[in-house]
DNA sequence: ACGCGTTGCACAACCGATTGCGCTTACCCT
DNA sequence: AGGGTAAGCGCAATCGGTTGTGCAACGCGT
């Protein structure tokens, strides 16, 4: 049952080895007939020919494979964006590798490392943190990659993200106008760039409204976990510092947040406003549902496979390194009401 | 910037690609002494070598490579069991490679296809149908795989599951403690092993308590999604069947019903009694939160990981089949109450 | 009819690691 | 001292496609 080879269709068709493959994969310049091709064709269908993919990437050094590096694969943030990404992948005949890193570094490395060494034609990367020596390193080498959701503090690799600055702009403007004037903000953590946007954005939001903002306005989170959500939202509450409103840096400190404010006796939308970002699957379900940011995951997913296609194919492409933001939207829901007094 | 490879290790070292491929492989009858072996190893570091695996590949027939087929990572319930198998996988030097197929049989079949001309050495399957040609010729050919999930008619291939049957039958029993004797159970596919082994452990379970079974007990949705949670659930409000409780074939089924319930009049837990299957994230916030069965998702994934490494290792080992069943539990919460009444 | 340019295909080197085979060297035993 | 043994390593074939080069045949123009 061994496997039929090149050879073996080439001695079917009468042709040579040389031939049948350049006749199989359409050389452009290789000058084979029509007829031919059409004869190789066939009888590589007829007999079932399926080609090694070791011997053809020993000889031109391609794989045909891309991986992808998320954080977790079981935070539901990262599947649609794979998915997206998959599928655009998968038409154009490459297959995802997916890996995930655990958040530790040296994970991260070996796994690349070991994606490198099987001739991995190119890289999306959702790991990335504001200074990440790994990923400049990727950029100098000149393996095409990708980054997506998260980007780095020097603009090397092309970008994939969505328009967080406007995330948190509407969602402020939302709070603004339902009277809200005392706003916080839980942000993410600061060695990634989705942590540092939307604290920028906050400010600046607040500013906007003519707003004061204090120092004591943004508390940093460790993580992206409703636990460092319960942790900031606790130091809030002990800072005595007035609020009506916060503004999460994502969906799991929302939760965080809910679940301290009730514990103190301040319930949401009555006595507190709570606005979440990333839209998680069930947020919606949850009494009070939680108004956040949606994002369009899937379309990042795509357009970063896209994109790294682009860099793939032609690789002379020296063009502008591309920082593609897409659009968001507020839904808004049941965690965010009137501020309290109006 | 080319690579470093085996002949320039050799070189440095002062012995041939031959002797330095032994030494680094630590080949057991190649007889290379632990001094030339140390040297090798050393200079391959110092030059920073890393085998190319199309190399290797083409030479041994091996890619270490695993290929795990998912109906959908963006459905909650696979990311964990992804998680699980990957850990182990790459401890052992293997690459996992994740493919969903969107539940299309056509999709599924390219996919495998192409994993298997690019050297595959085994697969994780959890699409498996109750009747599933496709795995069934995988089983034929001799390629390992392993089952996860779902299991197929003919136990052919292992299996690595949880224990379902016992999963409906502490369910059944909590909510007869709670005193429900009008109890129904909204299932899954009938074309998976999950579907039939929830609704057949149902109507045991209920035999067991010595209560009457009829067929417009058992409603079939189907797909396991919300939506069709809703169809079911509004089918069984138009039959006119009395039910104090549902036995729900998963929490997205649940969920539908819930919402279909809630619409109707009729409010968990006290008109109602919903019981859900899988333990969702988020689905402990809900309001009421669910009552469910919490699978040990991470560990089927490890476990089968295990099985089918052991079946590659050693291709001769023609054991029993192995059909693994983990253990479940019972997550009690807010949904499930007193049969009204009492 | 001759020369030149094309077209169509065969030839063989090559990608880089693995591995069966066989040669050399050192050592041991009688 | 000679023959035998085995350890240690080099040699070269091999895996299966891809691709630069060369050669033959054919068509066309003058």
């Amino acid at each position: 049952m061994t496997r039929v080879k090149l050879i073996d269709v080439a001695r079917a068709a009468g042709v040579h080895p040389g031939t049948a493959s350049r006749a199989l994969n359409s050389d452009p310049d290789g000058r084979v007939s029509a007829e031919t091709t059409r004869r190789v064709v066939e009888t590589a269908k007829r007999l079932g020919y399926v080609p090694n993919s070791f011997a053809r990437g020993l000889r031109t050094a391609r794989s045909f494979v891309i991986g992808m590096i998320v954080p977790d694969v079981t935070n539901p943030l990262f599947p649609p964006m794979v998915r997206g990404a998959e599928q655009v992948l998968s038409q154009a005949g490459y297959t995802l590798v997916l890996t995930d890193t655990d958040n530790d570094e040296a994970s991260e490395r070996a796994q690349i490392e070991r994606l490198r060494s099987r001739g991995t034609d190119g890289f999306l990367i959702a790991t990335a943190l504001w200074e990440d020596p790994l990923v400049e390193e990727l950029g100098e080498v000149g393996v095409p990659a990708v980054l997506i959701n998260r980007n780095t503090a020097v603009h090397r690799l092309p970008y994939v993200g969505c328009d967080e600055r406007t995330g948190i702009e509407v969602s402020v403007d939302h709070l603004v106008g339902l009277g809200h004037r005392e706003i916080v903000h839980l942000a993410g953590p600061q060695d990634t760039s989705t942590g540092r946007e939307r604290a920028s954005a906050f400010r600046h939001s607040l500013r906007v409204h003519e707003l004061p903002v204090d120092p004591d306005q943004v508390l940093i989170c460790s993580s992206y976990t409703e636990q460092a959500g319960v942790e900031a939202t606790t130091r809030l509450l002990a800072s005595g510092r007035p609020f009506t409103a916060i503004v999460a840096g994502n969906d799991l400190i929302a939760l965080g947040a809910l679940e301290t404010l009730a514990a103190a006796g301040r319930h949401a939308p009555d006595d507190v406003s709570v606005v979440g970002f990333n839209d998680l699957p069930l947020v919606d379900k949850l009494t009070p549902s939680l108004t956040t940011v949606a994002l369009p995951l899937r379309e990042m997913g795509a357009l970063a496979a896209r994109i790294l296609l682009a860099e793939i194919e032609d690789s002379d492409h020296f063009g502008p390194v591309a920082q593609s933001l897409l659009g968001v939207s507020l839904a808004v829901r049941g965690t965010s009401g009137p501020a309290p007094g109006r």
